[in-house]
DNA sequence: GAGCACTGC
């Protein structure tokens, strides 16, 4: 602890701090920022009038820091010194220095939006841009003005944008504090190889058999380029010669691995023997390993982006940033001098690559944040006008109160409403939040809270484990339910409701293909949303997760279903006469399909049901719709009215028009003329073949297909 | 008839 660099600059730092309300601190990796700020602070006084907070972006961070920065001082965790996660505080009414991630703080911010517990609020590591940091950063440029005594704010970043968010803190200073990386030598590409997967195995096998010993970190996209890595290292490995090089590990690193296959790689190698290690972008910030001298750095990275004319996401894999890319190497310079292969020209990184990456904010639907920062009640802050330090497009705010008012969150002059405030209390997305009310409303509540606890831990399926229903399973070895028919959500509720009946038996988890992680994650969301439910209800509520045997179980699922549609009522679809394809109802029309891993049931006919709602749209090698539950035309109908009342203009709380017809009409126009003209034609055709169907009553069609 | 990077309340 004795020297880490950060410590010789204790008199600046503290200096600058005390003439200023705003400092950004520049640090880079080995620095000791994220455990030495708080405790300078703390020497000099600064926790006499209030607790340090620090903010991070993920949760393990918030914990461990805290539990170094504990033991430094010698305190026990959670008095002093504690950290405070979602479903874990630990910290006790001692605590001075408290460890957070930035969503708790946001949290906390909503019944407390002074935030006057603290003296000193340190964003850390908010040159990654996580949404939470950049709503934080936000409202700390407010807060600096009006808590004026007593309060200061301290952000840590990147060399490359820590000038960038002094402008946004009007000039503020920016204190570097050097790192304590060894060099890395950065050895560039002449060009950009056909495939980074061949290129990274001659690169590796390169090294393995010239270089000095020292284990190689390799950055691919995803799982399947890994796999494919992976096999062909282990081919090329065996085929080297005896005795020419030492022996070799190789280890494939990523998400969906299961936590037992992740933390091999923090194990020490066996004598003699190199390891590769062949990652996503998690081995870029969420896991560190150690050991690592050599970096090849493909370039490239899967991101998901949000469109919000369209109201789909997509994967795509895209190029990295310069920030991104000075993290990879760094990678390489933890333990040693190291080395990093860029598999691309330095007139690349130079000319091409952004300086950092597209905060996330720009990349995201914004329906729960614009909520959420309505429910601040700022009353100097227009929400359009937000002080971002990236502001997202006006597009992509006029899409969140698009959905917002869909879902009774805003009325038609975008104020906030008594449901939307009720919803901003849930820590979950909007149209979850919405379907919690309208199900505690309509009495199927404790379905809902199942469906909704399953539906935000998402991956509760093991990956390459088919559903149930599906026809190419061999033998049917699960018992799990299908749904009903009725859909992905209510066979996430029966999923659910069978493991209860387990007594949450972890092993028939397994037995059935889920993973375990996952589920007890569901368990827990579910028993935190109960609490805030009951809290806010007033009433006793029944919400828990036995299937009740008075009432009948599809006139439940009705209910259930019904609520699901209230609160999607921003992710409608409409199927076509003639097939199964739909059309989305709440965005521009998008032609979309069911996920082919989806459970919902066709009728004899081979049809699918005439309406839908969806939890996602996801575009991969087509547009799909993910999370499927079956809805009836007469819960749509109201929707529809509403869709065709929207008024952008006056959700944005610009003035109202004073002719209300024609300026719909014009709105409606200029999103004709963009779009493209087949589209258009599909469109005209479904509209005219809706209308013959309707003058004709019901037709009796076959699957065509 | 597809295949998803990483976080978080």
């Amino acid at each position: 602890m004795a020297n880490l660099p950060i410590l010789q600059f204790e008199e600046k730092i503290v200096e600058t701090v005390e003439k200023n309300p705003v400092v950004v601190i520049i640090g880079e990796t080995g620095s000791g920022k994220s455990t030495q700020l708080s405790q300078i602070l703390h020497r000099r006084g600064y926790t006499k009038s209030g607790v340090i907070a620090v903010t991070q972006p993920r949760r393990v961070a918030a914990v461990s820091v805290a539990r170094r920065v504990a033991q430094e001082l010698d305190v026990p965790l959670g008095e002093d010194v504690g950290y405070a996660i979602r479903f874990e505080d630990r910290t006790s009414s001692k605590t001075r220095i408290k460890y957070l991630t930035d969503g708790v703080l946001l949290r906390e911010s909503l019944s407390n939006p002074m935030l006057d517990d603290y003296s000193v609020i340190i964003l850390d590591e908010a040159h990654e841009r996580s949404l939470n940091t950049d709503i934080l950063l936000g409202l700390m440029k407010r807060l600096v003005r009006i808590r004026t005594s007593n309060f200061k704010v301290l952000i840590t970043s990147a060399t490359l944008d820590g000038e960038k968010v002094s402008e946004f803190f009007s000039g503020c200073p920016v204190l570097n504090v050097p790192g304590k990386l060894y060099p890395v030598e950065i050895l560039y590409s002449k060009e950009r190889p056909v495939s980074y997967i061949e290129s990274s195995l001659k690169v590796a096998i390169d090294i393995h058999v010239r270089e000095p010993e020292g284990d190689i970190l390799i950055f691919m996209t995803g799982q399947d380029d890994i796999e494919k890595l992976v096999s062909k290292l282990e081919e090329k490995v065996q085929s080297l010669a005896e005795g020419s090089c030492m022996d070799a590990i190789i280890y494939p690193l990523h998400g969906s691995l299961p936590p037992e296959m992740q933390v091999r790689v923090f194990s020490p190698p066996p004598p003699n023997c190199r390891r590769f290690i062949v990652a996503t972008n998690i081995a870029e910030t969420s896991l560190t390993v150690d050991g690592v001298v050599y970096v090849i750095d493909s370039g490239y990275v899967k991101q998901r982006q949000y469109n919000p004319s369209s109201g789909m996401y997509s994967l795509d894999v895209v190029q990295i940033s310069k920030v991104q890319a000075n993290q990879r190497a760094g990678r390489a310079g933890r333990t040693r001098p190291g080395k990093c292969y860029r598999l691309y020209p330095l007139a690349i990184y130079r000319d091409d690559f952004l300086d950092a990456t597209i905060p996330e904010i720009q990349r995201t639907s914004l329906a729960g944040s614009v909520l959420y920062l309505k429910s601040l009640d700022l009353p100097d802050i227009d929400i359009l006008k937000f002080d971002f330090l990236d502001a997202p497009s006006s597009e992509s705010l006029e899409d969140a109160l698009k959905q917002l008012y869909l879902i009774d969150a805003i009325d038609e002059d975008g104020a906030i409403t008594s449901v939307g405030r009720t919803m901003s209390e849930l820590p979950l997305e909007p149209s979850l939040s919405r379907t919690l009310i309208e199900a505690n409303d309509s009495g199927c509540l404790s379905q809902a809270l199942t469906v909704v606890a399953m539906l935000s831990a998402e991956t509760t399926l093991l990956p390459g484990r088919s559903k149930p229903n599906e026809k190419k399973r061999k033998h049917d070895d699960s018992n799990l339910p299908d749904g009903s028919g009725f859909g992905d959500h209510i066979q996430l509720l029966q999923i659910f409701e069978c493991w209860d009946r387990y007594n949450y038996d972890l092993e028939w988890c397994k037995e059935n293909g889920m993973q375990v992680r996952g589920m007890v994650f569901v368990k827990d969301v579910r028993r935190q949303l109960c609490q805030i439910m009951q809290k806010i209800s007033r009433d006793r509520l029944e919400v828990g997760a036995h299937r009740r045997k008075s009432s009948s179980r599809e006139e439940d699922y009705r209910k259930l279903r019904k609520a699901l549609c209230v609160g999607n009522a921003n992710q409608v679809a409409e199927r076509m006469l003639r097939h199964n394809g739909f059309r989305t109802l709440t965005f521009k029309p998008q032609l979309v399909q069911v996920h082919p891993s989806s459970v919902l049931s066709t009728d004899n006919e081979g049809m699918l049901p005439n309406y839908v709602v969806y939890h996602e749209l996801i575009s991969t090698t087509r547009p799909f719709m993910r999370n499927v539950c079956a809805v009836e035309m007469s819960w749509v109908a109201p929707i529809k009215r509403k869709i065709e009342k929207l008024n952008v203009r006056k959700l944005s709380g610009g003035p109202a028009s004073s002719v209300k017809e024609p300026e719909e009409k014009t709105e409606l126009s200029r999103n004709d003329e963009e779009t493209p003209a087949v589209s258009e034609d599909v469109e005209s055709r479904i509209e005219a073949a809706r209308a013959r169907f309707l003058a004709r009553k019901r037709p009796a069609m076959k699957s065509g297909r």
